[in-house]
RNA sequence: UGAGUCAGCCGGAUAAUCGCUGCCUGUGACGAAAAUGAUCAGGGGGAGGAAAGUCCGGGCUCCACAGGGCAGGGUGCCAGCUAACGGCUGGGAGGCGUGAGCCUACGACAAGUGCAGCAGAGAGGAGACCGCCAACUUCGGUUGGUAAGGGUGAAAGGGUGCGGUAAGAGCGCACCGGGCCACUGGUAACAGUUGGUUGCAAGGUAAACUCCACCCGGAGCAAGACCAAAUAGGGUUCCUUAUGGUGUGGCCCACAUCGGAACCGGGUAGGUUGCUUGAGCCUAAGAGCGAUUUUAGGCCUAGACGAAUGAUUAUCACCUCGCAAGAGGGACAGAACCCGGCUUAUGGCUGACUCACACC
């Protein structure tokens, strides 16, 4: 049976972790959330959160996000490949349910995952593909 | 029943599944071993009344410091409580409310300086616009007296009455009010059917400058302490000069680099600690009107760090809608070194009291 823990190695820890992330990453987005992601080499999906006061003023909100966000990675991390993932905020977040951002935020982990396979189409121009493999080789472009 | 005042309490419960976290008990990887304790399993904990705003006050930590003063800031009726406070308790005074009750930075403007729109004659040792009175008069007024009346204003230099007077006026008197000095009560603020004295003389504003009394060193857990990586980098000593040394690599080749080794401090990334046993909580008894405090017994009750304390489902309570089946709802809001307050946000329950109406 599969784990579906959340451990200290699931995480972007330092700031060096974000910063990696945030040069030239692949990208993913709703109408409140943006993803940015990069394959890593730790062996498993990472998952860091930034939650700006500026898009969501609350405390008890930023904190109810941050734990739908983990819980919904929780369940969907073997899904994934080996990438770092950092999840950002839009404004209007705090207005949802936790019901209708678990929907958005299941999709959106496969939508990432498939965007940064090696030889995703980087530009916009973009095709939905199926989940084949781990390693799909030389994936056809535009 | 309605309106209101003041207190106190609660901040849904249970179960299942999947997770997070640190604590305890086993397990004990790596290690020669000890130590440290990776990993896994089980157990039992895991947000608030405001955790919030960061407005005060402390503890704790580092820095500074002989003593004194200036500057700056704060407090401001009295007494008490407290580690301390700008907090609280009790009391006084003034004000608001029919009332239960509530509010008040509430020291000094007779040390000095300043401020006050409009109206008004005059706004501060005042003042004559109307009025009143007297004298003069060309009968239009003029001069003088006058603060009782009118008018203006938020505010016009005690109030009422009598006497008095040309008309008036504390000008005189009585009563009321005020000032001062005693006395009495009270720790004091202050009070008084107390006594004497004073005609009563310069109003407001000090969250205006100011004066008076008292208080205040600075920075904050990102404080501070410890460990400590790099082809980073400093010092001392010793050893070596390139057919060599060092790094990558199992080795050769190759590539890169130019001293190397030992020791010593400083210290970035990072890690550990500070970090939860404390002016602590609960119960009982005692002291006190009370804030609070003393004694005895019991309890250990979140410690994260890109930041845990969650999600889903079911059942039961509660509220709303509905005849019912059923449907919907649960506010304000998230610990970050720790306490004591204040302020602000907010759903509900209970009790006591007040007022109004109705009934008996």
């Amino acid at each position: 049976m599969e784990s579906f823990s959340f451990s200290r190695e699931l995480r972007l820890l330092t700031p060096s972790h974000y910063s990696r992330i945030f040069n030239e990453p692949a990208r993913a987005a709703t109408p409140f959330f943006t993803l940015l992601a990069k394959p890593n080499e730790a062996g498993q999906p990472r998952l860091g959160l930034t939650v700006a006061k500026k898009r969501c003023k609350l405390a008890v909100q930023r904190n109810r996000i941050k734990r739908l966000a983990r819980e919904s990675f929780r369940l969907n991390q073997h899904k994934l490949d080996n990438i770092d993932i950092v999840l950002m905020v839009k404004s209007g977040v705090d207005e949802q349910s936790n019901e209708e951002l678990t929907k958005q935020l299941n999709k959106l982990w496969l939508k990432i995952n498939e965007r940064c396979k090696p030889g995703a189409p980087k530009p916009k121009p973009y095709k939905k593909r199926p989940y084949k493999g781990k390693k799909p080789a030389k994936t056809q472009q535009k």
